[in-house]
RNA sequence: GCCCGCGUGGCGGAAUUGGCAGACGCGCUAGAUUCAGGUUCUAGUGAGUAACAUCGUACAGGUUCAAGUCCUGUCGCGGGCACCA
């Protein structure tokens, strides 16, 4: 009943709207009073220390709101009041993800406009977030698919696609930077060049197609050879497709990690997509050919136990050793590779397969002829595509070697001589590596490496080399509803055609009107369909592939800063002082940090949106439109919340909770308070709607403590007489005659300050739980105290009100007009602080342990001396049995703390 | 298989640097209010005992005056990666 008014209240006053640097506070905003800016203009100077506080913001689906959506928004929620009123500028923003496949679907079932669709689901999560009162500043909403946002997202793709990554400065720079080697003359030999640099680049590669979606996938979204969405198949077939070169950034994805403030659960997580792994490359000569092969490996030292090699099916160089007695065999393992599904090659991983191509390879080493296979084991896009296999010393090579009959030698020595030698893959001492040049025997696997690292350079033999395993990013899609690439495919002489990107100036490219969103009969995307749209005068192509839906995801929190500009993604102005470090407000928390203060989200996006955005900023970093290198100062996950029987939500198993019935029957305040109750932020945690009623519980108590409970009583009485007029009634409600404006006693006041310290620590902490538990114990408290003094309950209310801000706001109200004061803002009134000297006590609670265990408890003055302490401890009256009859050996005195004795 | 994280009452979970295990809440038991149900209030609630004793933080060891917390091993659960040479 009072939770709509409250919300109405905070929309019409735009309690919650944050100013950017140049805008005018208006006279009565309560910010501005409180920052002495009202009716001014606020500069960036006078502004307070910013916090930007940001939720992942979701795919407004059909279904609506999830219980684990406000997981994470009440915690920043909470966190975003708490800083508003320690005085810092805040800016808690919220939008939608809307391009996606489910409107797509939707449309080519029902012929539906995605973008009806999508407005209709983006209504409905507007409503149930505002029914929670959350404090987001509406100004800034954004939505991707509005074409005043993906123009912004059109335009920072050009600068992708207008740039190259130079190695010599590991920085994105304007392709106008870009050297050509000295044959490169012609603008026809170096267009090719140039577009082969580019950090959005077009491929042929072969790529993950799913025929269910009718769309290639980017690897991160392909799960153990299924599509991330949906779970369907998918195949490996090459296409021409765009490319992100993300690789380029991989060592600067890596290393960043270390300045940022993430779980080590999730920056793990990272570090294991990006797969850095050192080693070296080793050249093999083919014996007879004047070919030479490649191989990676993170064990050189392991050389001289090179007893075969290996190359990917797909090897280029496979055609060519391949001997004629061996042609048909190879040829048809090629064939029956190919033919493999990714989900198949996973699967039947278990059993190596391969075949003898007829050709050896000298072991650079020993002059060992050594032969050469193919099999799919050895993967095409890592590495080199090719390996040498010391079975010895790798589990894979071994299966492969007793599969195939293939020799085994031992080149290194386990550290434990019990361990056996075969597959032993670990770190040990080199053995049997002894060639006319060189020996590493006797030398600990690290300095082999060493040893022949060197040796293996000096000769030009080989080279020390970085891998990563992540690759590049897979950046089209063949669908409707994303937002068009700004390019064109341009007509040459020779009749070739070649892309461009369009002018800045064209930009929004919008998508054409369509009956018919299905692929075309000929498996063309979509876009194909609209011929004018594709066809331009002069021959002219448009490119009929959309981004992937993470496109709109990798900057929106730079829109925020700026939501409504349309010169810029954002004015420098306004991304300077929201992304920029600052001072801190001693006693108020932490410094502003660089980039987003915090940020919260689930786990789900640890190597897809939380790397693309990542690799995006880093681009616009070093291209000088973002200050810093990092996007995501802070990141924090929230943990799942499962069904009440232990199980993951689904609809299937019929346990999902649905916000909007839970808020019918306890509010928005009892179901924010139960989300943060339940347990740690970022643990996983079953759903029990018991709790709620917990907390419910606690909130009822809260409005007991405040009114009189003969006008309470009444009001009941009422209600159930006739609820439809319950406000009316409400109103009638008066506060407790037992509040009086009187400063408090000394164990209320100690209450009091207890949890002022308790709240303010554990939520700088996000220990929410504990918070709401000391809150629960000041209620428990306050309801039997006879004089309620006024000072002490408002207090009391500032803490309350960013857990439960419509009953705070309400009680904080009531309370001001009781006591005949006018009623000041309770978002932004300072953040109570607590006096220690009100906590402390002048005695405690000494445990007495006699060998460890507890035997008595005694109430000693805190100025005892510990020789006080022993002597006390050892006249303790219920320790006397156990000291009977024994020596006492020794006594550990913990001042403040317990004693023990120690008899034997 | 590899890499992370986690195992505490009937349940969700508390326990600065090792220092009173089980805060707070749910549930349960008894009582009060009530015609009754609900609400609310009071008391109790790890096992065990008449009461003590004793046992108790997945299991088995270890370090320590003292271990949920530190060390070693085992088992179980969750997440990530998965032929990455």
């Amino acid at each position: 009943m009072i939770e709509p008014r409250w919300q109405d209240r905070w929309e019409a006053e735009q309690t919650f709207k944050a100013f950017n640097p140049g805008q005018v506070v208006p006279s009565t905003h309560p910010f501005g009073l409180r920052h002495g800016l009202a009716g001014q203009p606020a500069t960036a100077a006078a502004l307070p220390p910013k916090f930007y506080i940001l939720d992942m913001f979701p795919y407004p689906s059909g279904a609506g709101l999830h219980v684990g959506h406000p997981e994470g928004y009440t915690a920043t929620d909470i966190l975003a009041r708490f800083r508003r009123s320690q005085g810092r500028h805040v800016l808690h923003p919220m939008g939608w993800d809307a391009f996606g496949l489910p409107a797509e679907q939707y449309a080519i079932k029902t012929g539906q406009h995605p973008r009806v669709t999508t407005n209709a689901n983006i209504t409905n999560f507007k409503r149930q977030i505002r029914s929670l009162g959350f404090s987001y500043d509406w100004s800034r909403e954004v939505d991707t698919t509005d074409t005043g946002y993906f123009r912004w997202t059109q335009w920072i793709f050009l600068q992708i696609y207008h740039s190259w990554f130079n190695p010599v400065t590991q920085r994105a720079e304007h392709i106008s930077t870009l050297p050509y080697p000295a044959d490169c003359t012609t603008e026809a030999q170096r267009r090719p060049y140039r577009d082969s640099k580019r950090l959005a680049y077009v491929s042929e590669a072969p790529v993950n197609w799913c025929p269910e979606l009718g769309t290639v996938l980017a690897n991160e979204e392909v799960i153990d050879g299924k599509s991330e969405v949906g779970g369907f198949a998918v195949i490996r077939r090459p296409m021409r497709q765009w490319m992100l070169r993300i690789t380029a950034f991989a060592e600067r994805l890596l290393t960043d990690l270390d300045t940022i403030d993430w779980s080590d659960s999730l920056k793990e997580m990272q570090r294991n997509w990006i797969g850095r792994s050192e080693g070296a490359e080793v050249d093999f000569t083919l014996d007879g050919h004047g070919e030479r092969i490649r191989v990676f490996t993170t064990r050189p030292d392991t050389l001289f136990g090179a007893t075969y090699m290996v190359l990917s099916p797909e090897h280029r160089l496979v055609k060519q050793i391949t001997t004629d007695a061996q042609r048909e065999a190879v040829e048809k393992y090629q064939t029956w590779a190919a033919g493999r599904s990714d989900l198949e090659r996973t699967e039947l991983a278990k059993e190596k397969t391969g075949v003898w191509t007829g050709a050896f390879a000298i072991n650079p080493v020993n002059g060992q002829r050594i032969p050469v296979w193919i099999a799919d084991y050895v993967l095409s896009t890592y590495g080199t595509g090719a390996i040498m296999a010391v079975p010895a010393h790798d589990e894979r090579d071994f299966e492969f070697a007793r599969k195939f009959d293939l020799p085994i030698v031992q080149v290194v020595q386990p550290p434990d001589a019990k361990t056996d030698w075969q597959g032993f893959c670990d770190e040990g001492t080199a053995v049997n590596s002894s060639g006319p040049d060189l020996s590493l025997d006797g030398l600990p696997t690290l300095e082999a490496k060493r040893t022949i690292s060197t040796w293996l350079e000096s000769r030009g033999l080989g080279k020390k080399t970085v891998n990563f395993k992540l690759r590049d990013w897979l950046f089209s899609r063949q669908r409707y509803w994303g937002e068009p690439f700004p390019i064109q495919w341009e007509p040459a002489a020779d009749g070739s055609r070649h892309h461009a990107g369009i002018a800045e100036s064209e930009l929004p490219l919008l998508p054409p009107a369509l009956d018919d969103y299905k692929p075309t009969a000929d498996g063309q995307p979509p876009l194909a369909r609209a011929a004018d749209w594709v066809n331009l005068p002069g021959n002219v192509l448009r490119e009929t592939n959309t981004m992937p839906q993470w496109a709109g995801s990798c900057w929106y929190y730079l829109r925020y800063l700026d939501a409504r500009n349309g010169e810029a993604f954002a004015s420098k102005e306004a991304e300077s002082y929201w992304m920029s470090a600052a001072a801190a407000i001693p006693g108020n928390g932490p410094a502003p940090t660089p980039g987003v203060d915090l940020y919260v989200g689930g786990t789900e996006h640890a190597v897809l949106h939380l790397l693309y955005a990542r690799f995006w900023h880093k681009i616009l970093f070093d291209l000088g439109h973002v200050s810093t290198p990092e996007p995501f100062y802070k990141l924090v996950n929230q943990g799942l919340i499962l069904g009440s029987d232990g199980q993951k939500m689904s609809k299937s198993r019929g346990n999902v909770v649905n916000p909007d019935d839970v808020l019918q029957e306890y509010g928005a305040d009892a179901f924010r308070l139960y989300e943060m109750f339940m347990g740690p932020l970022s643990e996983t945690k079953p759903w029990n709607t018991q709790g709620v009623e917990g907390v419910y519980r606690f909130l009822g108590r809260v409005w007991r403590v405040f009114v009189d409970e003969k006008s309470e009583a009444e009001f009941e009485q009422a209600c159930a007489v006739d609820p439809s007029i319950g406000d009316q009634h409400l109103s009638k409600v008066k506060l407790s005659p037992a509040i009086a404006d009187v400063p408090g006693e000394p164990a209320q006041l100690k209450a009091l300050h207890a949890s002022i310290k308790k709240v303010t620590e554990d939520l700088e902490g996000m220990r929410f739980n504990t918070a709401i538990s000391a809150m629960m114990i000041f209620a428990n408290d306050a309801l039997n105290w006879p004089v309620k003094p006024a000072g002490a309950l408002a207090t009391f209310l500032q803490l309350l009100a960013p857990f439960s801000p419509h009953l705070a706001e309400e009680l904080w109200e009531r309370l001001h007009n009781h006591l005949g004061k006018p009623v000041p803002s309770l978002t932004y009134t300072p953040w109570p602080t607590f006096d220690p000297a009100l906590l402390v006590e002048d005695s405690y609670e000494l445990p007495v342990q006699v060998n460890g265990k507890l035997r008595d408890v005694l109430r000693v003055p805190n100025e005892t001396t510990n020789a006080q302490l022993e002597a006390l401890a050892l006249a303790a009256e219920k320790a006397q049995p156990f000291l009977a009859g024994k020596t006492v050996r020794k006594v550990i005195v913990v001042p403040k703390r317990m004693v023990n004795i120690v008899v034997g």
